[in-house]
DNA sequence: AAAAGCCCCTGGATGC
DNA sequence: TGCATCCAGGGGCTTT
């Protein structure tokens, strides 16, 4: 479900609540995409320090380990003091003396797992291969033309592995090249350096708008307080095929990518 | 090494 | 109303 700017929203509405709380329990509902990787009552007693993001990982530092949670397609997080009873699908619930952190996740493709550190093999596992973050400073347009030049799948599933940037999902990805104006199917290496560099920019323009406008184009996306971003954002491109290009008219078309759906602009989006 | 497919799972929308 | 089919925001793993 959530790309980039819902994780990070999500990470906004909560990370400076739980901070300093301490785990006194911890509840598991029906098994996730990975198994935590330790005994549940082993978090209790430690306390979250801090939360971070690395691409659509969340990662709750604590005195003697890490949480790693991500949200898959169709989870969420909810944090408050007094929660109901978990419902059928709150698969994992953090108690904290600051209150409790509840994942939300009718798929199961989320997961939760702890790492010992960063840099430990179960946590390289899932982030070692992690392409650059596209908000840092980090993102850099020469490595990223560099990076490109070297790959010869279409742009849309290079962006979407997320080992190049991390962070660009199936929906910001068509908005990202619909802006650039890059065609969707074109192979990377083939892209102009200047084309790419309009690339680089929208990434960065989408993920930063989405994120200022609290996590948006999802149908059903809430962050940590409950509160939605309902349609906030318009979507140029996604899911409006058949419908008119909202800059020349043109018809938007959609296609399958590596099993994924693709929209865009054959008009605005030539290659 | 990189690219392409394959799954994991549930629920909502659509069509007959 | 009931049932079958298709589709969905991700991404690690296996196979080419």
């Amino acid at each position: 479900m959530p790309e980039l700017p819902e994780v990070e929203v999500t990470r906004l509405s909560f990370a400076d609540r739980i901070a300093g709380g301490q785990v006194r329990a911890v509840h598991m509902g029906k098994p996730l995409r990975w198994p935590l990787g330790c005994e549940p009552d082993q978090l209790v007693g430690l306390h979250v320090m801090r939360v971070r993001r690395r691409g659509k990982y969340l990662l709750l530092d604590m005195d003697g380990g890490l949480l790693l949670v991500h949200l898959g397609m169709s989870g969420s997080l909810a944090f408050g003091g007094r929660m109901p009873p978990p419902g059928i699908h709150d698969h994992f619930d953090l108690v904290t003396t600051r209150g409790t952190l509840r994942l939300n996740d009718p798929r199961r493709f989320g997961a939760v797992v702890f790492a010992h550190s960063e840099t430990d093999a179960v946590a390289q596992k899932l982030l070692g291969h992690l392409g650059v973050e596209p908000l840092d400073e980090g993102f850099v347009l020469a490595d990223f033309q560099h990076a490109l030049a070297q790959r010869k799948a279409p742009i849309k599933q290079v962006l979407l592995a997320g080992e190049v940037v991390v962070g660009v999902g199936n929906i910001y990805a068509s908005e990202a090249l619909f802006q650039a104006g890059i065609r969707p199917t074109t192979a990377s290496h083939k892209i102009s350096k200047p084309r790419l560099a309009k690339l680089h920019t929208a990434v960065r323009d989408v993920l930063t708008r989405a994120v200022q406008k609290g996590g948006s184009t999802l149908r059903d996306f809430s962050d940590a307080k409950g509160e939605s971003g309902y349609f906030q954002l318009e979507a140029m491109v996604y899911g409006r095929e058949g419908e008119p290009c909202r800059v020349c008219g043109g018809i938007i078309r959609g296609i399958r990518q590596g099993q994924r759906s693709t929209f865009f602009c054959a008009v605005c989006q030539k290659s």
